[in-house]
DNA sequence: GAGATATAGTTTCATTTGAAACTATATCTC
DNA sequence: GAGATATAGTTTCAAATGAAACTATATCTC
């Protein structure tokens, strides 16, 4: 990591909570999770892992439950319960993976993938009622913008003050 | 809430869970959180709803738990929790406020405002640091969309097809 | 091929969270 | 000014979370 000089200071010297990035962000996400949560569960009955599972499975074909955490950013216990509610209700099936006996392949129903195809447009409705006062450009942004964030706050929590520089 | 027409579509028609934003959220903001709380429980005993209240006592003066709760959205319960074990640990005092018996006024103790100077630095770099790579005009417009997400989400959470255009 | 070590997934447990019930005081209505 | 109703703050309880221990299977090393 480069040492020292301040370089541009993107906050002003004194801390103002109201503009204090980590807060502002929050703040955002627990407000549009709980929506979001809120909206899923009173209409069919999904948490928010559970929805994030099936969208994965919908995108990707089937997968283990190891590649659904790495690839949706969720604890393997948070997956395994997710999966258990998922099979319960059939919208998930569970098979032996053929090469690895402790792993198995995760695929969507066909109910599964019905439902899917009337969550995902609700969802996009959402989305787009959030982001409907911005610009597609802002949005684009923004999008980018988290990503970099979260690579960012992902590397300071690994090497936080230890291996930065050498790959 | 104006009809139908779809406007611009913000989202493209079929969903990908990688540029959803709900998601992209959610992931950075728990990425950031997790950085962050490690960081002020480890040097200096904070969570992060305490340093909150310190923050805005340190910002605003003495409040009440309810102004406190409000300023800073966070759940009265939370603010209470807080409040003890910072009371506990004398970074904050509580009296009785003069008009109102069932209310406090709390304010930052002498130890709690020389905490407050020693956590805010940090806090800061923190900042600048998840932010190093953006422009200063970038930060500012995400920290502007991050405060409307937000009044939008507020906004369909208390009037999600009922009360929307009635003032 | 027999340990030693790693990985997939589950279970257990302690912590966090916030809704709901509760206590105490204010305010409003008659 | 006596209820009725609202509000500040605390306590209680149930659900969500995730770290750590655990089980079962793979892989690696000799």
């Amino acid at each position: 990591m480069p040492s020292g000089e301040a370089a541009i200071p993107h906050s002003p010297a004194t801390l103002k909570l109201d503009g204090y990035l980590p807060y502002r962000l929050s703040v955002a996400s627990n407000a549009v999770s709980r929506l979001i949560a809120r909206a899923y569960e009173d209409r069919f009955g999904l948490t928010i892992p559970q929805w994030r599972l099936i969208a994965v499975l919908a995108e990707d074909g089937p997968l283990t439950q190891h590649a659904i955490g790495s690839r949706t950013v969720m604890d393997k216990v948070t997956v395994s319960r997710a999966t258990q509610g998922l099979v319960k209700r059939s919208l998930v099936q569970r098979a032996p993976h053929d090469v690895d006996g402790r792993s198995h392949r995760l695929a969507l129903s066909k109910a599964g993938a019905r439902l899917y195809k009337e969550v995902a447009p609700v969802a996009l409705e959402y989305e787009a009622r959030l982001l409907q006062e911005f610009e597609p450009a802002a949005v684009a942004g923004l999008k980018q913008l988290l990503l970099h964030l979260e690579r960012i706050a992902a590397e300071l929590a690994a090497g936080d003050g230890a291996a930065a520089s050498a790959p």
